[in-house]
RNA sequence: GACCCUAUGGUCUAGCGGUUAGGACACUGCCCUUUCACGGCGGUAGCCCGGGUUCGAUUCCCGGUAGGGUCGCCA
């Protein structure tokens, strides 16, 4: 018999990043065996529960590319489906929840109790035969040994999760169950209630869970928590995929970037970890630039034309030879789609905006493997020669003119510790605004000392108009040439022209943006910077 | 409190009774480079602790510690 596995949430307004984990393990499981996936919307709570939730579940899921063979087509839970085994929510399926408690209840194995009905569970250990973490002998706790039974209906009648969720696994003929290690104890609970029925238990798989990048439990509010947000941030559903992948599972091989396929291929039970996961948004995010980087071009397009419609930039207004050319200049420069309106506004936008200086800024909290090196170093000092200040702790760093780690270190007079990394006096590489404008300052020195004329008029006028063909090969080769002519580094003609174009010390490359945005906006751009800065 | 799961650099992981403990992200040095990004070549950093088994333990066993989960008329 071929697999038969579910995807069970409950439709609480969003799906969890942990839920979709194991909505994708589920998937992959069904279609690495050739097995059937299904969705089950359990919706008991019918207080929370709304339509609009359900959709927000069905929605990532089409996002994610995770297709269901039986399951609901639409948030109604009165709607339509496919499938033989429905209806797929639980709210419909009353009836036999009811007709299955009546039964445990005429065998003796449920009783009434203040209303409620409970269920008569084993005082015995119940092993679990895990494909994941192996045979898990659940004992009692103490509280259990007090009163093991448990509430499988409520005094208003409504029946409770372990019994439904038992119940249509079981109507359903579930042969798998992969879900989150934290039904792993309940699991006992659920085994019970199968042999009350009298069927055999499915196989279980039993997932870690995925945690806080700092180790803590993800939990609603913890920003990355929810789907939404990756959609939301103009992430890639094929990265995310990707990397949800290589969070508690491994192909073993050293590989990191798989396609949906590959993965498929590869998927097994076995391979699953057995421990938590922290979660790694850097690695994420590389990811991401590796899928957006390859991007077919139709789909790059209709993904940066909808970022740019988000910021209220109507790129319809543009002639599509321009937005593609505009588009082509940006393709691997960026990783998040949410990304692009600040990056390549300025093809867009009658006005300039000057973006905020983005500068790598070497702040101690960013730079976690060292500052954990301090505070071990400032901890010991701190045992040994008691008491000690940062400012004590500093001097000892500094002693000998060697810094701990190779590095300058500063602390600032509310206590906080920055490192500074080695100056470099060669490199004018990691360009900021305060840069550019020591570059219109030379310049506007060269206007005095070497020109009779108005700088930006002379060597703008000269440079761009004077040129026949405005392309970015011709560009380049006069920018240069007029930088040898000038003395000055290429740079100090670059800089100050890309910021004065697109008010973004960073970008895409001068010379091809300048061909796209054309002689008129260009030069009209730069001369409006040199009023500005000159 | 009880019960259950887990433990390889900062993070995700590979691996093995004897290895120079491998890869990726991040960090970092150099090269390339107009910036950003990409790419190339390097670097820092790891087997949680204590016992036991063994000629030998990161690997197997036990204990501790730490992290996570569960013990609901939530799911």
């Amino acid at each position: 018999m071929k697999p038969r596995v579910r995807f069970a949430p409950s439709p609480t307004g969003y799906l969890h990043i942990g839920g979709a984990r194991t909505a994708l393990f589920n998937w992959l499981y069904a279609r690495h065996t050739g097995g059937t996936f299904i969705l089950r919307i359990e919706d008991t709570d019918a207080a929370r529960n709304s339509q609009e939730a359900v959709e927000v579940i069905l929605s990532g899921l089409r996002w994610l590319g995770l297709d269901w063979d039986e399951g609901p087509l639409t948030g109604d839970a009165t709607g339509a489906s496919k499938g033989n085994c429905g209806p797929y929510f639980q709210s419909q399926r009353k009836e036999n929840y009811q007709r299955r408690v009546e039964a445990l209840l005429s065998r003796g194995l449920a009783y009434e109790h203040e209303g409620a009905v409970k269920f008569r569970m084993t005082r015995e250990p119940i092993t679990i035969h895990d494909l994941v973490v192996g045979d898990v002998v659940r004992k009692l706790t103490d509280r259990e040994e007090v009163d093991p039974d448990f509430v499988i209906l409520r005094s208003d009648g409504q029946p409770v999760f372990h019994l439904v969720n038992v119940i249509d696994d079981l109507e359903m003929d579930i042969t798998h169950i992969i879900r989150g290690e934290d039904h792993l104890s309940n699991t006992a609970k659920h085994i019970a209630l199968f042999q009350a029925f009298g069927v055999k238990p499915p196989h279980y798989a039993h997932i870690p869970l995925i945690l806080n990048g700092d180790g803590s439990k993800m939990s609603k509010r913890d920003t990355g928590a929810s789907l939404t947000s990756y959609l939301d941030d103009g992430f890639l559903p094929e990265a995310v995929i990707n990397y949800l992948c290589l969070l508690g599972w491994s192909p073993k091989d050293n590989r990191e970037k798989l396609s949906r396929a590959e993965v498929i291929e590869r998927f097994d039970l076995p391979q699953i970890l057995r421990h938590n996961a922290r979660f790694d948004y850097e690695k994420l995010l590389w990811l991401q630039g590796e899928y957006a980087r390859e991007l077919a071009d139709d789909r790059f397009y209709e993904l940066a034309v909808h970022a740019f419609a988000k910021a209220e930039i109507d790129t319809n207004k543009f002639p599509l030879a321009y937005v593609k050319a505009a588009l082509d200049t940006c393709k691997g420069k960026f990783k998040l789609f949410s990304e692009l309106p600040a990056y390549a506004g300025f093809y867009f936008r009658d006005e300039i905006i000057y973006q905020p200086d983005d500068a790598k800024k070497v702040f101690i909290p960013e730079n976690k493997p060292r500052l954990e090196k301090l505070r071990d170093a400032f901890t010991k000092l701190s045992e040994n020669q008691s008491p000690i200040t940062f400012d004590q702790f500093w001097n000892s760093l500094s002693r000998g003119g060697k810094s701990l780690m190779g590095d300058e270190y500063r602390i600032t007079e509310d206590g906080q510790l920055h490192i500074l990394s080695p100056k470099n006096e060669n490199k004018d590489f990691h360009i900021t605004k305060e840069t550019v404008a020591k570059y219109f300052e030379i310049l506007s020195q060269k206007k005095s000392d070497d020109f009779k004329y108005d700088f930006g008029t002379y060597f703008y006028r000269v440079f761009l108009t004077i040129r026949n063909s405005f392309e970015a090969a011709t560009l380049e080769l006069a920018l240069k040439a007029t930088a040898t002519e000038l003395g000055v580094k290429a740079g100090v003609l670059i800089h100050p022209t890309r910021l004065a174009v697109t008010g973004n010390p960073h970008g895409p490359s001068l010379y091809h943006l300048l061909e796209v945005l054309g002689k008129e906006k260009s030069l009209a751009r730069i001369e409006k910077a040199f009023e500005k800065f000159s």
